[in-house]
DNA sequence: TGTACATCAGTGAACGCGCGTTCACTGATGTAC
DNA sequence: TGTACATCAGTGAACGCGCGTTCACTGATGTAC
């Protein structure tokens, strides 16, 4: 949504209408999910009539998925910089979990209940593959660099790594943990902070450099 | 969906005739999302117009809150046959991921997206709560019966299955790993293979009694 | 600096559509004598 | 066994609604001379 940097003015006002529009979009969906995702409704919460909306975006489903690319595309900016931070895969999680909290509905439009209509076109596919490949490459680096595409072992950390994140996360934000009387910060922080190899991996110690909050 | 056993003709053609007209809905649901369950459309399919409907269920809402009940208790049978079964989480686990590449629709409805709007209502909360309870049982079970809820290692333990079930089913069902050339199967058994606190519990080491997710 | 012209954001009417739901009704199925 | 009556599944017309999308248009904004 990085839109207000058009040259001509004409350029600028149309960056910020389609700006605030997809904001518009997501409170929208927020509030009664992506199916109600509405072009008469939101052109109402704009100020405007609806087939102005046709200026901005050729039609519902192409702002749909212009919505899921931006979903796509910010993830995985948030989830490079936590990598970049230098945290490793602990840093990966907080940066995804931060990032799902304040977005669920974002959240779920990349990773809950598939729309069995909507086929993802070409370009969001690899976008999704490459939110992908950022964690798988967060968990590889962890461990022994042997191929390009990660050692065995590389890879079932990964992929632990990758669906304990979404299992707690999906869990907790689709609101299963309510009224169960636990912080699901701490689950989640001792799911992702031991995987399975590390221990072997660190070789060491039976346990010994266990990672915080241990038993794992 | 046991209804054929009416008394008398008309209460058994009544139990069939909803039972046919939810298994459409199903389909429909498989089929668009359930936001595309459509009681005209249903009708069509059943042979009938739209407001005959009107006969078997109040309305599109008590239909949809019907599918939902249906598939809380389908699924609270198939984990208690599981749980039976005498496999412990194991079998349990086998047993959820079995319905659950049966009837992805099903599986998603009950912890895909929520639907913000569509607040669960009494009755079904009960059941998903009963369905959390048969997991948590299942695995605390396995470790010190201490208190009634569980002990702390039981709910850490319990929590982490629960979670890591879902976390490789809904990934797998939403299509993530397609493309990814390796068997969801043996991530899903490695996954619930190895619970924490398992190995730490049979190992009576340093970590032995531990208490897991300590701050809970 | 002022004027003629092109661009383009937004309007309002209209299209066909399918939806959920109500209502008064018809006609078949079952029940009571 | 036959007849009178009650039950009830399903119809067809109608209600108002909101949707996505098209089209010809108006009027403001920007550009060229």
């Amino acid at each position: 949504m990085a839109g207000t940097g058009g040259r001509t003015p004409r350029e600028r006002y149309r960056a910020q209408v389609r700006d605030e529009a997809k904001r518009l979009a997501w409170e929208q969906i927020a509030a009664a999910g992506p199916s109600a995702l509405s072009l008469n409704a939101l052109a109402r919460r704009l100020g405007m009539t609806g087939p102005a909306l046709y200026r901005y975006f050729a039609g519902r489903d192409a702002l749909l998925a212009e919505l899921i690319r931006d979903a796509c595309r910010d993830l995985t900016a948030t989830l490079r910089a936590g990598a970049a931070a230098g945290a490793g895969p602990g840093g990966l999680a907080e940066a995804l979990r931060a990032w799902a909290l304040a977005h669920p509905q974002r959240y779920f439009l990349l990773y809950g209940t598939p729309v069995p209509g909507r086929e993802a076109p070409e370009s969001t596919r690899r976008v999704t593959g490459e939110i992908t490949a950022v964690l798988l490459d967060a968990c590889g680096a962890a461990g022994p660099p042997d191929a390009p595409g990660g050692s065995p072992a590389a890879l079932r950390r990964a992929l632990a790594f990758w669906t304990r994140l979404h299992g707690v996360l999906s869990l907790e934000l689709a609101g299963h943990f309510t009224g169960m009387g636990f912080d699901p910060a701490e689950l989640y922080g001792a799911e992702t902070a031991s995987l399975p190899g590390e221990e072997a991996g660190r070789g060491a110690g039976i346990s010994g450099d266990r990672v915080p909050l241990g038993g794992l």
